[in-house]
DNA sequence: TCTCAAGGCCAC
DNA sequence: GTGGCCTTGAGA
């Protein structure tokens, strides 16, 4: 292939991003583009064949750099004053891994964050055209301990995880801006803005968990977990991934069916998008071949048209797409360059990532958003746990959410596990209730009826306005009442069916915090969690009103055991 | 003027 | 060759 050629498959496959022009434009001859062109290094990338693009990161396009949804509209991140949190800096933002081989992040370089050393040696292969081989099977593991093996490998991931040849300039001239700026800004103020989410969650549960109980000097569990770069992931295709290249995560995770998401929601129809979900267009998802269990068990298109505008808002405050996109991004930045991570650690992760979304979720829901802090503790206090494992109930249901999934590094993860909170000996009480609900034909205006009365819960000792709260049960029960009564006539009992199933899963719920409380007390689980949190606030010794509820659950537990 | 992502330098 | 630190300079 000539040089020719190879610019030639480099245009064709830049991205509409990489073709805008500025200073340092395509075409400009003396500028990056054409620049990149001769500086492709050869040998690691050269070795392709004609009709094989060597360029896995060539395949770019707006559309994953910034998702629907996620920072596409102008502004739509960049922070404004106030909505930011002022303790919130951008170097707390910035402080992740690099992406390549997971040493501390310097700042954006080339397109993505990455450290000092990588940035150097991109920088020092680009310019030079270093031509390295690999003596393996151009798969080494490249982590900070391990990269300076394999450079061939090195580099190939570099360019896996989308750091841009183009940004390597061709006139070696300093300093400056380049047309990456707005991107860096905007992943920037993406990055700010999920931090700010996630401080908001924390503030509204610390409250009173600071006073007399723990007292952790909390901070984001996810901090220092790398916040995924959107701007950083290409997608290899299968026609620019070369088998001559060393495979890229894209690559890795087809072929060892890491953490795929299930099939999509099977409830479009209740329009469960509520204005802060991914764009459909952010998760590939795949179509289901079949239909998911619960489509045949929900009401008909003219039975949907009877339900109350309240269910149907209700309904809205479901982000399942979000919910998935968050569990499975979990699994894979978590597993990212990593041989082996124990599932209990992970498993903890993935529930305390479940309670920010839960605390999100309740924040902005009707009745609840109206309470004060104090009161809103104590009802998420008294309702988390049994909320994870309802909906959990609810994506094995409706969104077909698989018992297991392969992570990047080949570990099975028992998904299921989430919903037992642990302890896989209520696998069987677990799938009873899922089929006591299927039987009702639980759905997902059901789910969310449920999921507010267990919220919602006016008997919780030490609530201050109790007349909310027990307005806010009232109509909801009311509301599932109807609803259960227009949709599902010929179910008898529906409403006191379905209520007859809280108790069984507040029992569940039970047998999970005990356990969770176990291991972490043996110091099994990760600490300065909002889960851990949750699990202490519960066993302060003032909270009298968490025994009477303990002996609530023992009772049923019992009839479980 | 300040910021920060480029390139450069140099001890290792 | 690597990687930490320094210098540079366009853009905010």
């Amino acid at each position: 292939m000539t040089m020719d050629q190879q610019a030639g498959l480099m245009s064709l496959n830049m991205s509409p991003f990489d073709l805008s022009p500025g200073p340092e434009g395509s075409g400009s001859g003396s500028g990056p583009s054409g620049a990149s062109q001769q500086y492709v290094p050869q040998g690691a990338a050269y070795q392709c064949t004609s009709d094989q693009q060597p360029f896995g990161y060539a395949n770019l396009d707006a559309s994953y750099l910034f998702p629907t949804g996620t920072g596409s509209e102008p502004g739509s991140y960049l922070p404004t004053a106030g909505n930011v949190c002022d303790q919130t800096d951008t170097k707390d933002v910035i402080e992740e891994l690099c992406p390549v081989c997971g040493d501390k992040v310097s700042g954006y370089h080339y397109g993505l964050l990455t450290c000092e050393s990588c940035k150097g040696f991109f920088k020092r292969t680009v310019q030079n055209k270093k031509v390295y081989t690999c003596v393996a099977e151009r798969a080494c593991h490249i982590d900070k301990t391990q990269r300076k093996r394999c450079p061939f490998c090195r580099f190939q991931k570099c360019l896996d995880v989308g750091m841009k040849l183009e940004a390597v300039r061709a006139d070696r001239m300093r300093g400056g801006r380049n047309k990456f700026g707005p991107m860096y800004k905007r992943d920037r103020a993406r990055k700010l803005q999920m931090m700010r989410q996630r401080q908001i969650a924390v503030q509204t549960l610390r409250g009173s968990l600071g006073e007399g109980g723990l007292v952790l000097g909390f901070s984001s569990p996810y901090a220092t977990v790398p916040v995924k770069q959107e701007i950083q992931i290409p997608q290899v295709s299968s026609l620019t991934s070369s088998p001559e290249s060393s495979p890229g995560p894209a690559l890795l995770a087809a072929q060892t069916q890491a953490p795929q998401p299930p099939p999509p929601p099977a409830h479009d129809k209740w329009e469960t998008h509520s204005p802060h979900s991914a764009s459909p267009d952010a998760f590939a998802f795949e179509t289901p071949a079949t239909t998911t269990p619960s489509s045949t068990a929900e009401p008909t298109s003219t039975e949907t048209l009877r339900v109350s505008p309240m269910i149907r808002e209700f309904v809205q405050t479901i982000d399942d797409r979000e919910w998935q996109n968050s569990l499975f991004g979990l699994l894979q930045s978590q597993t990212y360059n990593q041989c082996e991570v124990d599932l209990f650690e992970l498993m903890c992760k993935v529930l305390d990532q479940n309670l920010f979304s839960q605390v999100d979720w309740a924040r902005n829901t009707v009745f609840f958003k109206y309470l004060k802090v104090d009161d809103q503790m104590k009802l998420l206090q008294h309702s988390w746990s049994d909320m994870l494992v309802l909906d959990h109930l609810h994506q094995r249901m409706h969104n077909g959410l698989p018992d297991e999934t392969t992570l990047h590094n080949g570990q099975k993860f028992d998904l299921l596990c989430l919903g037992l909170l642990g302890v896989p000996s209520l696998a069987e009480h677990f799938n009873e209730l899922q089929n006591k609900l299927a039987e009702l034909k639980f759905d997902v205006p059901d789910y969310i009826c449920v999921k507010f009365l267990l919220l919602l819960n006016p008997e919780v000792r030490g609530i201050v306005n109790v007349k909310c709260v027990r307005d806010g049960y009232q109509t909801v029960q009311a509301a599932l009442l109807d609803y259960t009564l227009t949709c599902y006539p010929t179910i008898q009992d529906k409403f006191g069916k379905l209520v007859m199933v809280v108790p069984e899963i507040h029992a569940l719920a039970a047998r999970g915090e005990e356990h969770l409380y176990q291991r972490h007390c043996a110091g099994q689980a990760p600490t300065q969690t909002l889960l851990m949190e949750m699990l202490h606030a519960k066993r302060k010794p003032n909270g009298a009103e968490m025994v009477n509820r303990s002996a609530d659950h023992t009772s049923t537990l019992d009839r479980l055991s």
